[in-house]
This record gives C-alpha cells, sequence and structure tokens, in this order.
DNA sequence: TGGAAATGTCTAG
DNA sequence: TAGACCTTTCCAC
C-alpha cells in the first residue's frame, strides 16, 4: 500500500482543495450509495491522516459548518470535536485517489499529481517525472484541450467527492466507512504513534516502550501498527537494513538506544516522503544520485524489491523471505 | 486470457 | 497461519 507519507499527503491534498467547500458525495461504483448519501451535501471541515487511516471530517447537513472561512488545519491532535460525520478510508494494498479539476501543489519540492495511492506502473512514473498531461492539475501543462469536468468516472469508483473545482474519486480500498467522532476516538486510541500527529518526548518514549516490549521480531513489530503507525513493508525493510539491525531480532532484545535510532530515522523518512511524495530510502546517494532515483523506482532502496542482488554495502545477496506473510528483503551479513 | 503480484488488514480455525 | 477481500497491471501462453 501506500505507506503513511502517501496518507498523510492526501490528506493535505483535500485540505488544500476540499476543506472549506461543500462536498456532493456519490458512488458511482454503488458500494457505498449508502454511506454517501450520509455525506453529501455537507461542507468538508477536515482533513487528517493517522497512520494509514485518511479522515475526512463533515459538518452538519445542509453545507453549514465551520467558520473562520472553513479552514480547518490537517495537523490537529487529538480529536478535532466540530466534525459530525468521518469518513475513513483506508487504501489497503491497491486503493488509490485520483484528483481532477483544481489540483495544488501541495508542497514546494513536488509537483501537483493527479493520482495517489497504490502504485499503478504508467502513472507512477508520471508521477515521479512531473510530465505532461496530468489531469487538468494546475502547473502542469495538457497535451491537449482539458477534458471535460467532471469526467466520467473509471473503473470501480467506490466513492466521488466533487466540489464547484475539484473531484476525488476513491478506488479500490480496503476500508471505507463513516464513522462517529466516538468511532474516531477509538480508532486513534488503538493506533500506535504517528510523528506528524504525536511529535516529541513522549511519541518516542511511547514507541520505544512498544518496540521493546514484546518478544515478537522486530520485523513484525515495525509492521504492527499498534506499534508505530504508518511504516509499511518498504520502509520496514529499509529502515532495519539502514540500522544495521536482523529482522529476527526480539523486541526484547533490541537496545533502548537502537529502538530509538528506528523511531527517529522513521521521523525523517516520513518527514522526506511527505515533502516529496516519493520514498528514496539510500543513505549512499549524493545529490545527482538522489535525483537519479527519484526518477528511477529501481534506484530507490538498498534492500527492497532487490533479492539476489548484491548487497550495496557489502556485496552479500540480498535474502527474500516471508515474515508474516509478507515479503522481507535484507542482507544476513550488515544486518546482525 | 488467465495467473501472479503489489507500499495491507481482518477473521476463522 | 491460511484465506478472504479490495483493484489494476504486467507477462506468459
Amino acid at each position: 500500500m501506500p505507506e503513511g507519507h502517501t496518507v498523510h499527503r492526501i490528506a493535505l491534498q483535500f485540505d488544500a482543495d476540499f476543506v472549506g467547500h461543500v462536498v456532493a458525495a456519490s458512488s458511482p461504483q454503488g458500494r457505498f450509495a449508502a454511506g454517501a448519501a450520509l455525506l453529501d451535501g455537507r461542507r468538508m471541515t477536515a482533513a487528517r491522516a493517522v497512520g494509514k487511516h485518511l479522515l475526512l471530517g463533515f459538518g452538519p447537513a445542509g453545507g453549514a459548518g465551520t467558520g473562520a472561512g472553513g479552514r480547518r488545519a490537517v495537523r490537529v491532535a487529538g480529536l478535532d470535536p466540530e466534525p459530525e460525520q468521518w469518513l475513513r478510508v483506508h487504501l489497503g494494498l491497491y486503493g488509490a485517489w485520483d484528483f481532477h479539476g483544481r489540483i495544488s501543489p501541495i508542497t514546494t519540492q513536488s509537483a501537483a499529481v493527479g493520482s495517489m495511492g497504490a502504485p499503478r506502473l504508467r502513472r507512477a512514473v508520471r508521477m515521479g517525472e512531473g510530465e505532461r498531461g496530468l489531469p487538468t492539475a494546475v502547473g502542469t501543462v495538457p497535451d491537449d484541450a482539458p477534458p471535460p469536468f467532471p469526467p466520467e468516472p473509471v473503473g470501480q469508483v467506490r466513492v466521488r467527492l466533487m466540489t464547484a473545482g475539484s473531484l476525488a474519486d476513491l478506488r479500490g480500498p480496503t476500508a471505507c466507512e463513516v464513522l462517529t467522532p466516538e468511532d474516531v476516538a477509538a480508532l486513534l486510541a488503538k493506533a500506535g504513534p504517528d510523528p506528524r500527529v504525536d511529535a516529541g518526548a513522549e511519541a518516542e518514549a511511547s514507541a520505544v516502550r512498544r518496540l521493546t516490549s514484546r518478544r515478537t521480531p522486530v520485523g513484525q513489530l515495525l509492521m504492527d501498527q499498534s506499534v508505530i503507525s504508518g511504516i509499511g513493508n518498504i520502509y520496514r525493510a529499509e529502515m532495519l537494513f539502514r540500522a544495521r539491525l536482523d529482522p529476527h531480532t526480539p523486541g526484547t532484545r533490541v537496545p533502548t538506544e537502537v529502538a530509538r535510532g528506528l523511531w527517529r530515522d522513521w521521523v525523517e523518512l516520513l518527514d522526506d516522503g511527505v515533502r516529496t511524495g516519493v520514498m528514496v530510502t539510500r543513505e549512499d546517494l549524493d545529490a545527482a544520485g538522489r535525483a537519479r532515483a527519484v526518477a528511477d523506482p529501481a534506484l530507490r532502496h538498498a534492500v527492497y524489491g532487490r533479492a539476489g542482488e548484491p548487497c550495496l554495502v557489502c556485496g552479500t545477496p540480498i535474502v527474500r523471505e516471508e515474515m508474516a506473510g509478507r515479503s522481507l528483503f535484507w542482507c544476513p551479513t550488515c544486518q546482525v
């Protein structure tokens, strides 16, 4: 799936272009028709990401809602009491949002893109290279005349959210449901710390405690969203390599300073991923190498997806194995 | 055209 | 731990 950085970027995109606007909600596919009816005509008042959960808050029916121009910050610690209804979306392995119409660049280091979520090869290339012809994105140059707005839904669109000028289509989510504020509070209570929500010493101490209190292999703990929020299969493998840590090490045997280092590395990787929209996890790249890695996914990682290829540090073939049902990549020489 | 794979999570046994 | 589920894309046949 889209790991935590992608979900934060999606929240930023909704904050930029949807929060403060009355939203028409529908389910072209039909599987979310009842939920869409609950949200249709409400004003979006909040857009937040916690780990891999996207939470979109909506005010009272009829388009009323928040004051202050309708704008609310994405990064609000704790539960925002105002939204009456929350749309929770979890993209799972294949989910993705497609944005059309007015799409704002959400960070200074990334272009406006039309799709965020699970990697679709052609789109991933377009996102990485910032090619021309993205769907009417502000700041890009259309190949031909702008396509009609709103466009016809493409594929299995579970939810379509539309304002006067912007549109978001959701396809393939694992979870898509309307929650009450109480439901959201329960969800947040179960989640491990997310650096962009729970920054500071307390979050770090919480992460270290959760990482070192169970005998479960650290490779599994890092993927457990109740331990730390937002880490997925790529970041898991890369963080363990960067720490030179054997994925099978029981959590109880991970030294406190190593656990703290894992958390701090996650803080940096997540921040970089949110800023750039790209997961570049190699430590051995200079500026030019990093630019090449941004353009070419095959150059971005030290171990992930490199089974059988030589370790970039020691030359030992990278091992691929199953851990808790997922492919794990690691170097048996460097990671001890 | 069918199978496999993909940045994930949940449930039953 | 195995299987189900969500969807799209690529590749072998």
